[in-house]
RNA sequence: UGGGGUGUCGUCAAGUGGUAAGACACAGGAUUUUGGUUCCUGCAUUCGGAGGUUCGAAUCCUCCCACCCCAGCCA
């Protein structure tokens, strides 16, 4: 198996890493380690499951073991082939190899009916005919215990016969269930008697008809588990209480390949969630356009985004692996994929809305191409032309008729850097006489400043992106923001669910964005940095050579926003008083 | 009121009886043709609380408090 690399990154510490070194050193496994990623195919992987890739693929390469992939498909009313292809798809995006262990649990269904079997022979497992609300009512609450079932005490034969013939499809659907004989009275609700077989008349993805019983997820895991001869089966906290299931299963059976079950806490981040059932709502509902919508947690999401698998390694080793309940702040994914693609992405001027400037004194036919640097921090990426002339697009945000304090950019009379290009000084403003909307500036350009130097050393403060009108590219640009507006949209103490807490404003598009030229056939999915506001992608689904359509990743930090901010605090701060 | 867990900086998180790592965030400052990057600096006398053991406690003991998970024929 092979791992992706990160090669600044030492090998992190952290409990679960901790017990694996302890049972090598005890030599619980005869120095085998083997983990597995194990997801039901009834939607898409998010980031919460890519901390758990991580960390399954992860720890096996450490220790020179092998991480399988194993679909967990028991229950054939929930799943989907185009969810296990997605799955695929996005473990190999985020840079993991499983060779040749791929395996699914439903490869297992016939082993799984003879454990069954002999569960039943040993007189641990009956067939019982309750109804599922009869069930639930004999299981007693939190706090009382259950009641054995009436047909807890069917004999070895009887139960023998009657699980066969639930098999052969004797039965209906939701007629009789095999329950493990285990304890009514446990503090355990998991141990009250859990069902490990129910009758499902459903088509199987993979068996087809094959199969009318399908067994549980606790006994079908731990099975699995061993049968693949796992040596640490890493999943959730919420399994929890089902470990004492997971052994029992395993004990009673006398499994000669006992995984550990070890717990961890799962990735929540803020202003998201990370749950199947309620990114399936958002897509069902329309909230988004797809699991595979930018604002989405999803990795196809993040990945329209234009994250790289990269950042999101890079960010799963950061948040560490623990017990506790947590939410991890989501600006640190952010600074997570800036930080990658400050060292990586081609900058680039694009103007999101555009500001007519018309520099009066440079000849109307001239065009020269300049000279700008591919990336900063990377010389080997070289340069590129870019193309000036008598009309040009700035940002409208970089235009003040009256700045405020520290406003360092573009105002009346005041002399700026174009960059890359030459120091404008604005001396008109145009307005729309109606609405007194500024529509255009008027600026001349000194022509000893070529290329963005003064040969008299004189400073300006401010250098502003920008695009000659008559060679720029016509452009979307969709601006994300978070999803939900709240921390944690999943907290229902005010009494609304998440549905109340989604961000209206999550998703801006602008439709009259310039971009250089050197963008034109820019290819799908590559990524910019648009120079001064943040990292951009071409939309892997919507953009073509006639109509780019770029997606905005994350803003750069922005320090005048601060500024602006604190200022706009402290001016209603002092008009309140 | 049953069972299982968890509490260390605003957010994650190391720490396993020898005197509180690191990251993000935040706040200053330096450098800068991106108000980007980079670089410095600051940011837990204290580890949910109270007692106790010890020369010494986030680490051990006792009690208490808070929060999370479990009553699917889901996983």
């Amino acid at each position: 198996m092979k791992t992706a690399n990160d090669t600044t990154s030492a090998i992190p510490s952290d409990f679960i890493r901790n017990i694996i070194a302890e049972d090598l050193k005890t030599n619980k496994t005869r120095g085998r380690v083997v983990t597995r990623f194990p997801p039901e195919p009834n939607g898409y992987l998010h980031i919460g499951h890519a901390k758990s890739i991580c960390l399954n693929f992860g720890i096996a390469a450490e220790n020179g073991g092998i991480c399988n992939l194993r679909f967990d498909d028991t229950n054939p009313i929930k799943e989907e082939v185009e969810y296990v292809e997605s799955i695929k798809e996005d473990v190999r995006w985020l840079g993991f190899d499983w060779g040749d262990r791929l395996f699914y649990a439903s490869d297992y269904f016939e082993q799984l009916y003879q454990y069954a079997v002999q569960l039943v022979k040993s007189g641990k497992a009956y067939v019982c005919d309750l109804s599922a609300d009869e069930i639930r009512r004999y299981r007693g609450t939190l706090t009382e215990p259950g009641k054995d079932s009436p047909y807890r005490s069917r004999s070895v034969e009887e139960n023998l016969d009657l699980f066969e013939r639930m098999r052969s499809g004797e039965f209906e659907d939701g007629s009789r269930v095999l329950r493990a004989k285990i304890d009514m009275a446990s503090g355990n609700l998991n141990m009250r008697d859990p069902v490990i077989y129910r009758i499902l008349l459903a088509e199987h993805h993979r068996t087809g008809d094959k199969w009318c019983i399908y067994p549980m997820y606790d006994f079908a895991h731990c099975l699995s588990d061993s049968i693949e001869r796992i040596t640490h089966s890493i999943c959730t906290l919420e399994f929890e209480d089902h470990r004492p299931l997971y052994d029992w299963f395993l004990d009673e059976l006398n499994a000669d390949c006992h995984p550990r079950q070890v717990e961890f806490a799962r990735l929540n981040l803020s202003y998201t969630v990370t749950s199947k059932r309620k990114l399936a709502h958002l897509v069902e509902q329309g909230h988004v356009t797809g699991w595979d919508d930018p604002r989405m947690p999803t990795l196809s999401g993040l990945r329209r985004r234009g994250y790289t698998p990269e950042s999101i390694r890079k960010f799963a080793e950061r948040i560490g692996v623990a017990k506790k309940d947590s939410i991890v702040d989501i600006a640190l994914l952010e600074h997570c994929i800036r930080e990658d693609l400050n060292e990586r992405a081609t900058r680039v001027m694009g103007v999101l809305r555009p500001l007519r400037v018309v520099i009066d004194n440079y000849p109307e036919d001239r065009m020269e191409e300049l000279e700008a640097i591919n990336n900063p921090e990377d010389p080997g990426m070289g340069t590129r032309k870019v193309p000036f002339s008598r009309v040009l697009y700035i940002e409208r945000d970089d235009f003040r008729e009256e700045p405020p304090k520290k406003f360092f950019r573009l105002a009346p009379g005041r002399e700026v850097r174009l960059r890359y290009a030459y120091f404008i000084t604005c001396l008109e403003v145009v307005k729309d006489q109606q609405t007194g909307e500024v529509v255009e500036l008027h600026c001349t350009y000194d022509p000893e400043t070529r290329g963005g130097w003064s040969p008299d050393g004189r400073k300006v403060k401010a250098t502003l992106h920008w695009v000659s009108a008559a060679h720029s590219l016509k452009a979307e640009v969709r601006m994300y923001d978070h999803l939900f507006t709240k921390t944690n949209p999943s907290d229902e103490k005010d009494g609304a669910d998440f549905n109340a807490y989604l961000n209206q404003n999550s998703l801006e598009t602008l439709n009259s964005c310039c971009v250089e030229p050197s963008l034109a056939g820019a290819a799908p999915a590559s990524r910019y940095q648009f120079e001064r506001l943040g990292y951009f992608c071409v939309d892997s689904v919507d953009s073509s050579d006639e109509a780019l359509v770029f997606n905005r990743t994350v803003t750069l930090r922005d320090t005048w926003a601060k500024i602006e901010k604190a200022q706009m605090r402290r001016t209603i701060a002092d008009g309140s008083s």
